[in-house]
DNA sequence: CATGTAGGG
């Protein structure tokens, strides 16, 4: 994600507000910063609420606080309870953010207002990067990392507090941490008086017996029940007017809303539904180009492939236009692009140009774009669902709910007031969904309940779960685990395996098949693979340079498929890295780095990222002690490993280069991604099945038919 | 023959 991304609720000095005069010594500059940052301070709407937040923080265990936009909450309530001495005895304030940036940048600010070095009294913690310490008492960190501590310490026991930000996002994160938070809260009232166990739902779990089992030893003394716990307070922060789901879920808690600071945006809506609403959207951006007054227009489209259809027709009609109505710059940004042009939306415009930014959701919450004045909503979002009867999982086009359109319009008025143009009638808002379907009601559920098992919920249909998910997709995926082997008959977590697997942070099936590359004698190739594949897609194909990237894209593909074709990738790229840092030194090898995947159109983002997951999950195998062999040539029995570990994904070729799925039955296609599109060979292996056009498999290797039976006759044999 | 909303560990 661009650094340059801020997020959620806090006002950062513009840089007209640094000291002109040049003269003034350092001292006086940061005693103006400090003046500058206390006023700021002082001015946010949720200032004149603090002894009263303060107050309610005191006398509720729980409380629910619905703050607006721009209310301030995120930074400064942390800092409102370290100075009402909720950190005695050393104990933390953790904060959690559904992502990363938004937890670095927070920390970074909070830090600065506090006067202190990041990392001290005020720290991050995120995967691959913590700065967090000993003296942390202010720590902003992912919900994903607070579930990960969970399973080291379950009563979460150096928190005296816990806020959980951005609830109303519903990630399914937040959400299975809201579950844990409330069972660790009534555990550790508990504990204080009767020194009781986790209480899990219905059951009471014993804790102890289940942790022995993880061969650690260094995690779990504190499970004794004769330990004392302080008391956990819980702040959920939502920025949805609807608190009562929240309040609902925490036994009835109390909750306060904090006011905001967001200028009025104007709604306009169409006359009638618009049959093709890129059309509409079209005309939208014109007319507000030559109508409206300065500011730049932000479009919420779709995808990639609309985002540069649309890109296209602008320009094309830019070009038949007067020479003074061409000054309009087009910007795209979606996840996939690459982060130099996903930089060009935080670049000012030129003189005398408007810029149009064309994005995906990703401009709804994750990244902040300045210089909004004008929103086009056509009302549409590609989202994902899940099917677990067939296993598969689908990207589908599907109206926003009221809340994303509201969140949508919101980004017109951060900086002063703005317009909203719905390209639909007013009355289809009023028959949208509320709010948007949370997405663990939408997913594949392996990965959370592998995490559950983990931390000792062992009757995940009885869990208190915000939302609770089908009974369906409960049962199918642990089914899942129960095939992989990561639970028993009496689906309890299997030793070792099962605990192994929980230990890893990568999807099920990915540790499963690093456990069994220890045996194949070829761990350090799958090592490669399921960090590859644990990172978005590599390769970058842009519509207008799409038989280069192919040509570049075939220097590294494989006969036998995607995941050899990703290994070869990554060593090519380890090669060039070490052979670069070694002739230019470690700054100017960077940017070789990135020259060299552009022309290869690698994605170095994600090639990076796989880097850190491969460098992450490395200490961690090496920790479990699994043999680090290579297979070195020997790619047949990799193949049969993936055979192996992937057995409940392969598929037959049936007629006419269609393919079916053998778990399920259904007929799918190779990806055009992939390289074995053309090949069409009789077996394969995937790791991904989507719906979207049609219903396609994503990233395969080719297999024989026969080692399906002999590595899996759990699974095979009794079918033939 | 023809392609990946957004996040997280």
């Amino acid at each position: 994600m661009p650094s340059a991304a801020s997020h959620g609720n806090h006002h950062y000095p513009n840089s007209s507000s640094k000291s002109s005069n040049a003269n003034r010594n350092r001292q006086n500059q940061f005693s103006d910063r400090r003046q500058k940052i206390l006023q700021q301070r002082k001015s946010l709407p949720i200032a004149s609420v603090e002894k009263r937040l303060v107050d309610e923080i005191r006398k509720n265990d729980i409380l629910i606080i619905v703050g607006e936009t721009g209310s301030g909450k995120t930074t400064q309530i942390p800092q409102f309870l370290l100075g009402a001495k909720f950190c005695h005895d050393g104990k933390v304030i953790g904060i959690t953010q559904p992502r990363r940036v938004a937890a670095v940048t927070v920390a970074k600010r909070v830090a600065e207002e506090c006067g202190v070095e990041l990392g001290q009294e005020v720290g991050y913690s995120v995967r691959f990067d913590d700065t967090s310490s000993s003296s942390t008492r202010i720590k902003y960190m992912t919900d994903g990392l607070l579930l990960r501590e969970a399973l080291l310490d379950p009563y979460l026991s150096k928190y005296s507090v816990i806020i959980v930000d951005e609830a109303h996002e519903r990630t399914v994160q937040t959400d299975v941490l809201m579950g844990l938070l409330k069972s660790v809260q009534l555990a550790r009232s508990n504990s204080a008086s009767h020194g009781q166990g986790l209480n899990f739902g219905n059951k009471s779990v014993n804790s102890v017996t289940s942790s022995e089992k993880e061969n650690s030893g260094q995690s779990n003394s504190f499970l004794k029940k004769e330990h004392q716990y302080a008391p956990l307070k819980l702040i959920i922060m939502s920025a949805s007017l609807d608190a009562r789901t929240f309040s609902e879920y925490f036994c009835g808690a109390k909750a306060v809303h904090v006011q905001g600071r967001q200028f009025p945006v104007d709604i306009f809506y169409t006359r009638h539904a618009e049959p093709d609403y890129l059309d509409a959207a079209l005309i939208t951006i014109f007319q507000i180009h030559l109508g409206e007054g300065p500011g730049d227009i932000l479009v919420f489209l779709t995808g990639q492939e609309e985002i540069e259809s649309i890109e296209r027709l602008i320009n094309e009609r830019l070009t038949k236009s007067p020479q003074e109505s061409q000054k309009l710059l087009v910007v795209p940004i979606f996840a996939a692009l690459p982060a130099e042009q996903q930089l060009r939306v935080f670049a000012p415009a030129p003189s005398g140009f408007r810029k149009v930014i064309l994005a995906t959701n990703i401009a709804e919450t994750s990244v902040t774009i300045p210089g909004i004045k004008y929103v086009i909503d056509p009302g549409l979002v590609k989202a994902r669902s899940y099917d677990p009867a067939k296993g598969m999982e689908s990207l589908n086009v599907v109206p926003t709910s009221k809340s994303q359109a509201l969140q949508r319009s919101g980004r017109a008025g951060r900086e002063g007031p703005g317009k909203c143009f719905r390209l639909y009638p007013e009355n289809e808002f009023g028959k949208l969904e509320d709010s948007t379907k949370p997405e663990i009601k939408r997913c594949n559920l392996s990965n959370v309940i592998l995490q559950l098992k983990a931390l000792g919920v062992d009757d995940i249909l009885g869990f208190d779960f915000i939302e609770k998910p089908s009974r369906a997709a409960i049962i199918k995926s642990l089914e899942q685990l129960f095939l992989l082997g990561a639970l028993t008959d009496e689906c309890r977590l299997s030793d070792p395996v099962g605990y192994q697997m929980a230990r890893l942070p990568l999807d099920p099936v990915y540790s499963k098949a690093l456990i069994l590359a220890s045996q194949f004698n070829c761990l350090e190739e799958m090592l490669i693979t399921v960090a590859m594949l644990s990172a978005e897609s590599i390769f970058y194909a842009p519509r207008d340079k799409l038989d280069e990237s192919r040509t570049a894209m075939k220097s590294f593909s494989s006969p036998e498929g995607d995941h050899i074709t990703m290994i070869k990738v990554y060593r090519a790229y380890s090669e060039f890295l070490e052979k670069k840092s070694i002739e230019m030194g470690k700054a100017k090898s960077e940017k070789a780095l990135r020259k060299w995947c552009k022309e290869n159109f690698i994605n170095s983002r994600s090639l990076r990222h796989a880097c850190d997951i491969h460098r992450q999950i490395l200490g961690h195998v090496q920790q479990m002690g699994l043999s680090l062999a290579s297979c070195g040539d020997d790619m047949l029995e990799y193949r049969r490993c993936l055979a192996a570990s992937f057995f409940l994904n392969a598929a037959v070729k049936q007629p006419e280069g269609m393919y079916r799925a053998l778990a399920s039955g259904q007929v799918v296609q190779i990806h055009p991604s992939s390289v074995l599109f053309r090949q069409k060979p009789e077996c394969v292996i995937f790791n991904e099945l989507v719906q979207t056009n049609n219903k396609y498999v994503r990233n395969l290797t080719r297999i024989d038919y026969l080692w399906l039976m002999e590595l899996a006759p759990q699974y095979y044999a009794v079918q033939n």
